[in-house]
DNA sequence: ATTGATGCAAACTTTTTGCACAGAC
DNA sequence: GTCTGTGCAAAAAGTTTGCATCAAT
């Protein structure tokens, strides 16, 4: 994902593009490979001096996930993650429960479940899966 | 999942059995193929006449969650939802939407994701899979 | 008798809302 | 100029904690 994809999905639902909003997802553009939370998001925009109220962050985390552009989850820790993600190019993470990190598995179990649901009569909107565990860093530092 | 399973096992951990976690405990088996809310539970205790406080539903689920015996997710509505659980027999399950019924998939795509996590060095310690959409009774309602 | 469980009230965390004002288009 | 976005404060929602008391073992 990049920077003017995110730019034209925004302009095509015309949505403005403030310093808050550009500060935001450019926090998201340069963390794509790791899931952050609401608090981390605020933290690391105060960290860059953007300092901005953290109702904002929620509302263009809101509006960014209602346009398509932002994937979310709660992990183990009941807490929220985001992180950018595109309509199309729909896939599945492995997730580090240390450090956050996230890795795309190029496997979708779709093809599986559909048969069965079929024979029990469940239309199927939509799935989740996830893989939970320790990215090779995190192994090696044996956390 | 039987009443006895649920009592040896309260047992074996030196947890008592008072008239609030019996109640508790009869709400959960009486609906072991839906996924119901602290809310939803508290509310039927409440229709039965088992009034208690709602910190004590907290309690109870957190109680049974730390020996094995429930299963939580938090669905898209950002509410956390419990179900009994066994140790034993793990399995996915589909989700429909609109009434929270459950239904077991036999299927695990573990034997998929492994190899593919060797070759990423991800050391995988749990994963979930779950599939959301409309049950037989609710597509035929037109929901 | 001991130890875990409960009720109540209060605190805490996370998220949402209302409103006046600012700023992008 | 219009309409969306922001900051602030307050409220709401969901969950946890401290403590005195109760009750299961």
């Amino acid at each position: 994902m990049n920077k003017q994809v995110v730019y034209n999905k925004l302009k095509k639902s015309a949505l403005k593009m403030t310093s808050q909003r550009e500060a935001i997802i450019d926090v998201l553009l340069a963390e794509q490979t790791r899931l952050l939370s609401v608090e981390e998001i605020h933290q690391k925009l105060f960290d860059q001096g953007e300092k901005m109220n953290i109702t904002t962050v929620y509302r263009n985390l809101e509006t960014l996930k209602s346009v398509g552009l932002l994937h979310c989850t709660v992990l183990e820790d009941n807490v929220m993650y985001y992180k950018l993600s595109c309509d199309h190019g729909h896939h599945h993470h492995l997730i580090c429960r240390n450090c956050g990190k996230i890795e795309i598995i190029d496997y979708c179990p779709l093809k599986e479940i559909y048969p069965l649901t079929r024979q029990k009569s469940f239309f199927i909107e939509s799935h989740k899966l996830e893989v939970y565990g320790l990215c090779k860093n995190c192994l090696a530092q044996k956390i």
